[in-house]
DNA sequence: AATTAAACCGACTAATCAGTCGGTTTATAT
DNA sequence: ATATAAACCGACTGATTAGTCGGTTTAATT
């Protein structure tokens, strides 16, 4: 019972930030009411202030928590075999099934990514603790002659806009997301536009 | 004076629609309200609501008029000479330069192109109507093999991601939407993505 | 000049919301 | 067992908001 027991404090937190997540998703950020939060959570307003000092603290404690988490899983089993294109397409293939099976997440991140709510320190953190690793694999792939030199800002922004592509595509066709077919093509158009 | 002479009414109903702009970007939709349009246009309140029906549909008219206007910019001078990578390119230069001489505009797509204040219908509406000879374009591209035949519905989502992303860029980096190399490199990424 | 209709005004309202606060329960430490 | 602190509760509040309404001005018509 006291080992591994569920923490009450966590759970109540946890559970508040569960319901922020759902709501804001389904209904957007201002037509979420904190009252309705706590209800959905099973807890009472007076404990949400408790545990985060505003609305706003919420969605951006969301956003972190959520891009750690997505951070983790697509480097989970990525292999990193100096193969450029082969680790490319792992963090790819990988961000595509975290997306199918994270869809609320996933549509978290569509939807608020770069709204007004979250602030930018916490938008900059996020980022950096991800693109991170992607600023790498294109700088080595440059050096190795198998992408092109174009400019790195510019090539960084075509990368995530495509993969913001990818993503709406299959999170809007999910009966998609195991037909290899698809999946290799979306990659392919996204290396053929970086390649050398 | 009679001739050409400014509508009183169309004036108003513009100031408004001009005025919920610049606030609806700067501020987000729900952080600005109908009394902060309507003293920016200065109108009453009641004016505001004679020609509106209620505060979204100010946003929904001024996606459907904003849409209206990109696509007639862009295909203003798009010579259709049946070469599509020239096509293809006129279009997209057209569009950066639309982008960065609408700044405004431009971030009112990007923060409310997905947004669940604008109705489904309307957005619809105004997809098809710029959409559709993108899809022509593609659609002819392919007959001629010059792009490759990948599933339309991903290349259409692809082509969006990739316009996306350049918009953003350039909109980030003013001072390059001049700089001919960072220009023909943006449709360089996207046409090489696609073709065959 | 008289009539009519539409544009316009701004004080007002009913509802909603983020956040507070005083008091209660629960968990921990000694 | 006692003391202490943290978690928790929910009624309440001050502020804000979208939209209304009765009355006034302006423009067009005859």
């Amino acid at each position: 019972m006291t080992k591994s027991a569920t923490n009450k404090q966590t759970d109540k937190k946890q559970a508040i930030l569960a319901s922020a997540l759902a709501l804001f998703v389904n209904q957007g950020f201002h037509a979420t009411s904190t009252a309705s939060i706590a209800k959905a959570a099973g807890v009472a307003t007076g404990t949400l202030f408790h545990h985060f000092p505003s609305k706003n603290s919420i969605i951006n404690q969301l956003f972190l928590d959520i891009k750690q988490e997505f951070a983790d899983a697509i480097t989970l089993n990525t292999l990193y075999i100096n193969d450029v294109e082969q680790d490319a397409n792992s963090l790819w293939q990988n961000a595509i099934d975290w997306a199918i099976t994270h869809p609320i997440k996933q549509r978290f991140f569509l939807q608020f990514s770069l709204s007004a709510e979250i602030d930018p320190i916490t938008r900059q953190q996020a980022m950096n603790s991800i693109l991170g690793f992607v600023v790498e694999l294109i700088e080595q792939g440059q050096q190795q002659n198998l992408i092109s030199r174009y400019p790195l800002p510019l090539l960084l922004e075509n990368c995530h806009g495509q993969y913001l592509a990818a993503i709406r595509f299959f999170t809007d066709h999910p009966e998609l997301g195991c037909d290899d077919l698809h999946r290799q093509a979306s990659f392919q158009l996204f290396w053929k536009a970086i390649k050398s």
